[in-house]
DNA sequence: ATCAATAGTGAACGTTGTTCACCATGTGAA
DNA sequence: TTCACATGGTGAACAACGTTCACTATTGAT
């Protein structure tokens, strides 16, 4: 043990470390890209040897998907986190909270792109229950219980709701230099036709 | 040069490596997984060393940039190629092509992620001119001019028809282990409020 | 018959993920 | 205090990777 700390109790000490290595992980994957990553380097930017990593992750791919749910986790917590106006339209409200979604992929795009366009092997990751956008359904409910939505099953519209957030933000995460009509203009069309599907008023 | 056959044309000769080369890799990355997918492991399958592929392909992922567009046109001539029916109403023609488009990725997983969720650097493709989905634009134009879409920028409704599609396809395909509410469902949901979005009686 | 082009080769390079035997320290029991 | 143990660290090694190199052998035009 090199660290120059001192009485820093053991289980402590190595909850820093491995914070370390994600850290100085998503480091590299954010400046030099995913390409470029490679445990040795990220080895010599924490400053232990290689081999010490895995006495904290088992396998590059454990590392990763550690990351992977970071920013699946960070993903949703900043759609769910957009704080209700007080007599807002249930359906604003469902809006803004797609709005934070998107905004959040295309500023966080390493982010987006870890939790949903690299699953390194052919596995299927442990599915994240419905818990992942519960915060969604719940919104979808308050628009049925107000009578701004159709009746029906709260989960399928959240799963289309989610389709369609997803799509745009993918395509622009992913193909930035494509031709694109405009940002704004796009994610305002999407989210208005998925969301405008299950108003009441288009039965 | 080894080959066995007879006085093939050079030129001939050598576009039909190519060919071996591209269906090899396909091979290997349709049952062997992208991860495990090696230039030596693709060159033992095809017989030849490692290093003749450099007389084909200059890298790796040039092999990798083919194949990914040979996905991509395969998936847009999928959804270009639906017969339209004799007077269909020209939003069913348009709903067709969306269902062939998510069709087709949800039975080749593997080309749907070659054509989008696998940008190996960080690289920006050559951003493949409209052309991509021009048969989409035409189609959202008809319903224009029947009356049945509101006026406006088909390029705009044309994007934003191929976010969605885009969305529920690639979640599908990438989460497969996901509760999802029921594929033909999900599927029907998103198209119908995507194409729903943009009927004239929705303004 | 000659000769340039070029599809093929094997050997080597540097780098990768991972494992191994080993060392050094902090912790808990004696 | 002493001792054994668990454990975070190390460097060296492994096999496999992408890629390059000098080279060979065949093709096809002169």
């Amino acid at each position: 043990m090199t660290s120059a700390t001192i009485a820093l109790p053991r289980e402590r000490y190595k909850s820093e470390v491995r914070a370390q290595i994600l850290t100085g992980a998503r480091q590299i994957f954010v400046h030099e890209g995913y390409a470029s990553f490679s445990l040795r380097k990220l080895a010599a930017q924490i400053g232990y040897s290689p081999a010490a990593i895995y006495k904290h992750f088992k396998s590059k791919s454990e590392i990763f998907d550690t990351l992977a749910e970071e920013s699946f986790a960070a993903l949703t917590r900043a759609s769910s986190s957009v704080k209700p106006i007080d007599g807002e339209d249930p359906v604003d409200r469902l809006k803004r909270g797609i709005w934070a979604y998107v905004n959040f992929g295309l500023d966080n795009p390493d982010d987006y792109r870890f939790a949903f366009l690299l699953t390194p092997p052919g596995a299927d990751k442990p599915p994240k229950p419905r818990a992942a956008y519960s915060g969604l359904r719940d919104r979808v409910q308050k628009c049925i219980e107000a009578g701004r939505f159709a009746s029906g099953d709260p989960e399928l519209m959240a799963q289309s709701l989610w389709a369609a957030a997803h799509g745009v933000t993918s395509l622009l995460v992913q193909k930035p230099a494509f031709p694109w009509v405009g940002k704004r203009r796009l994610i305002t069309r999407v989210i208005d036709s998925a969301v405008g599907g299950l108003l009441f008023e288009n039965q």
